[in-house]
DNA sequence: CCCAACTTTCCTGTTT
DNA sequence: AAAACAGGAAAGTTGG
């Protein structure tokens, strides 16, 4: 178990850091906060996936290096295959290197899954065409969800979307059920370097972020939790109605995790027709928190250090990054209130330290880690 | 099932 | 007055 949960970790992490799109700043704007705020990101986020192919759709050689990424992730994650022995930075390679890689290249790489991985490679080259035909069972729970269409590719607007079709926020299931409703959101957009297509190679390198697990840095901890998350939403296309309306809801039945809200008239209809989610696990709060502070390159107008060597930062948009907090965690409601109530809890454990007087601002304790520039260096 | 960790939600009161 | 802060209480999810 624990190396499955490594594995996602790791990957969603690679994913955040390393095949966002853009960093979308403009989302940090948007027209204004609270449902606006969520109809923008979720506009967007449909414009977004409209687009998403996945390996499984294409022959491997024609695989760009996301889609290697999710192939690896995928065939990683379905072999239980411990992490550790992996050194993503070799990853960084579209589908056409992929396929000139020989046995012994991918043994290389990835141990003993690397001789499975060859012979599924060129099985894929052969067959993969009729894939989407014939879908093998293991595989059709991808298909069972990524072939939503999309509500309006008028949306579309590349570079200014807030959706992050890789980062850390559902749960994976193999069977994907999640992934229906699944708002999939994520703050990765702000906090990762950008597609190497379009963002700064040095930002992107993979060789910096070199994904061995236990590395300290914050991309890898800002998953910390998060579970198999990339294979998950990566084959997910969300529809944003669903988004919005947040009617759907997943086989289990659970409950959306903290107290129940009361409902007046007017929630209570709305919440007749959704039955809770499957809450999922991902970044803790001062983890994400600390990741979006880390990025400020990404993270305009969200929050900002006022002291960086003494860890304290301030919310610029409150509001917003409690919505992306919701997001994160599927949770429309995620208010501010709210997200500095957990935060006030910080400080029982000294994740973070009480500044009196300043409103918005807080300081990050000697329990939290991964904030100080030093240990950030490697990052950027 | 139990428990601990970690929120999430609600609430009342206080401070800025 | 509004927004933010404080912190108790209760309830939920998740992982061990």
């Amino acid at each position: 178990m624990a190396g499955a949960c490594e594995i996602s970790n790791i990957f969603t992490n690679y994913w955040n850091a390393v095949y966002q799109p853009e960093p979308a700043l403009a989302a940090l704007q948007p027209p204004s906060e609270g449902d606006s705020l969520l109809s923008f990101l979720a506009s967007e986020m449909a414009a977004e996936t409209a687009d998403k192919a996945h390996w499984s759709r294409e022959l491997p050689n024609l695989w760009s290096k996301q889609q290697v990424l999710e192939w690896i992730s995928y065939y990683v994650e379905k072999n239980k295959y411990d992490a550790n022995n992996i050194d993503f930075s070799c990853c960084n390679m579209d589908g056409n290197m992929l396929c000139r890689c020989s046995r012994e290249d991918l043994v290389a790489m990835f141990g003993p899954l690397g001789e499975k991985m060859f012979g599924q490679l060129h099985e894929l080259s052969g067959y993969s065409e009729l894939s989407a035909f014939s879908i093998p069972d293991e595989l059709s729970w991808i298909y069972e969800y990524d072939i939503i269409p999309t509500e309006d590719p008028s949306h579309q607007q590349q570079n200014n979307l807030a959706y992050d079709a890789y980062g850390s926020n559902s749960d994976l299931n193999t069977n994907g059920e999640n992934s229906t409703e699944d708002p999939a959101f994520s703050l990765s957009p702000y906090l990762s370097d950008g597609y190497d297509s379009t963002m700064s190679p040095a930002s992107s390198e993979v060789s910096s972020l070199r994904m061995k697990a236990h590395s300290p840095n914050s991309l890898l901890s800002s998953g910390s939790d998060g579970e198999l998350d990339s294979a998950d939403t990566k084959f997910t296309l969300p529809n944003a109605n669903r988004l919005i309306n947040e009617t759907s809801d997943l086989k289990h039945g659970k409950r959306r995790r903290g107290r129940p809200r009361k409902f007046n008239k007017d929630t209570r209809e709305c919440q007749e027709t959704k039955k809770s989610k499957h809450s999922a696990r991902g970044t803790h709060l001062w983890e994400f928190i600390r990741d979006i502070l880390i990025h400020p390159e990404l993270n305009e107008g969200l929050m900002k250090w006022e002291d960086r060597s003494e860890g304290v930062f301030r919310f610029l948009k409150s509001e917003a990054v409690a919505q992306l907090w919701g997001q994160r965690k599927k949770n429309s409601s995620m208010t501010y209130e709210k997200l500095s109530r957990a935060m006030r809890y910080y400080y029982k454990r000294e994740i973070l330290e009480r500044v009196d007087g300043r409103r918005l601002v807080y300081k990050f304790g000697k329990n939290s880690s991964g904030w100080r520039e030093e240990q950030t260096l490697n990052r950027s």
